[in-house]
DNA sequence: AAGCCGGGGTT
DNA sequence: AACCCAGGCTT
């Protein structure tokens, strides 16, 4: 079997601990393996068992999934391990219906973990499912469309192995990330090359369809980087909907475009978040635009250094956010920010 | 049904 | 610059 002689050895592939491969199968999601596998790593040794995942706090699982993006899964991961720990004893559900009641745990985990750890005859659905399944049996309809999504759930639900269905999930997984690449497969020595429909009709670079996607937005951002002759600096954490929930920045003034000075001074936010300070001097960091790029939206973004006066500290002004920059390193923030902390490291703090 | 949610690798 | 990754939740 081609599984057999191909596949890589990853940890996760060395047990049935549901907890093991439920915490797995969340880093994966959306995930390539080579970006997740360090992640998982340092989470076992921080997290052996449920037990410390749910008895730690939500900012301490935060900063170790730090970089790793799409930070729901984190906050739904500690509300799991809660629910779990404290609700069933810490003991996971056993079947495909009631691991689909937990957070964060779709469809595809629900299969991959009612498969891998219990056996059940429940066919996984990923990016590689839907790409080897859409080749082989030359199907064009739109993977992300609500037709696609039950097409594909039901044709691999008809193809799974009963006997060995978290191998076989794992196998056609394993397929189409190291075989069956979106770009440039190689069909010559291709083990379907006999029966694939895709590379018969020559559509192998057309398949799978996909239903077109959204446009980038562009986004503004002004951090205001306080530094006190204390040594100690500002941050706050994000509670509002949107991106990077629950992380923490540097006070943020988010412009409809690039701002100067002058006009940075004039933002009402910019007014609301120096409120209290008395700021010496006004520094922009970076001239050209830090672009971060996120799948949806760009951000361009500029650092402001904002000393405060001595004055500032005999006035005894003082905010609940105030850090020591030495501690600034122990909060989960965005890559954004930790690539500015790096650069600014070098030559100060 | 469509939009939103990260960061990084590949081409 | 476009595409995609062991997807799921919200609107």
């Amino acid at each position: 079997m081609w599984y057999l002689q191909h596949k890589r050895d990853l940890p996760w592939r060395n047990t049935k601990d549901p907890y093991r491969i439920w915490l797995s199968e969340i880093m994966l999601q959306q995930t390539r393996v080579a970006q997740g596998l360090p992640y998982y790593e340092r989470f076992l040794k921080a997290f052996p068992t449920i037990k410390e995942l749910a008895t730690t706090s939500e900012d301490k699982i935060l900063k170790l999934w730090q970089g790793l993006g799409y930070y729901s899964r984190a906050r739904n991961l500690y509300a799991t391990a809660n629910y779990i720990w404290n609700e069933r004893n810490g003991k996971f559900p056993s079947n495909y219906k009631e691991l689909l009641t937990l957070k964060g745990v779709g469809d595809y985990t629900a299969s991959a973990i009612a498969s891998i750890c219990y056996d059940e005859k429940q066919a996984v659905v990923d990016g590689n499912v839907y790409r080897v399944l859409s080749r082989v049996f030359g199907i064009s309809t739109p993977i992300n469309s609500t037709a696609g999504i039950k097409e594909f759930k039901s044709l691999a639900q008809l193809l799974i192995d009963g006997r060995q269905p978290g191998t076989y999930n794992q196998a056609i997984m394993e397929f189409g990330a190291r075989h069956c690449t979106p770009q440039n497969p190689d069909c010559g020595s291709c083990i379907f090359s006999d029966r694939c429909i895709a590379l018969k009709k020559d559509m192998v670079g057309q398949l799978p369809v996909k239903i077109k996607k959204l446009k980038i937005k562009k986004r503004y951002f002004n951090y205001i980087v306080i530094l006190s002759e204390e040594g100690k600096t500002v941050l706050k954490q994000r509670t509002k909907k949107g991106i990077w929930q629950q992380l923490y920045e540097f006070p943020l003034v988010e412009t409809e475009a690039e701002v100067d000075e002058i006009e940075l001074k004039e933002i009402q936010t910019f007014n609301e978040v120096s409120e209290g300070y008395n700021i010496e001097s006004l520094v922009l960091y970076n001239e050209a635009s830090v672009v971060h790029k996120l799948s949806h939206q760009h951000l361009y973004t500029r650092f402001w250094i904002a000393t405060l006066s001595e004055e500032n500290q005999k006035n005894g002004n003082r905010i609940e956010n105030e850090i020591p920059i030495a501690r600034v390193r122990d909060y989960a923030v965005p890559v954004l920010i930790e690539n500015f902390i790096s650069d600014f490291s070098v030559f100060k703090i």
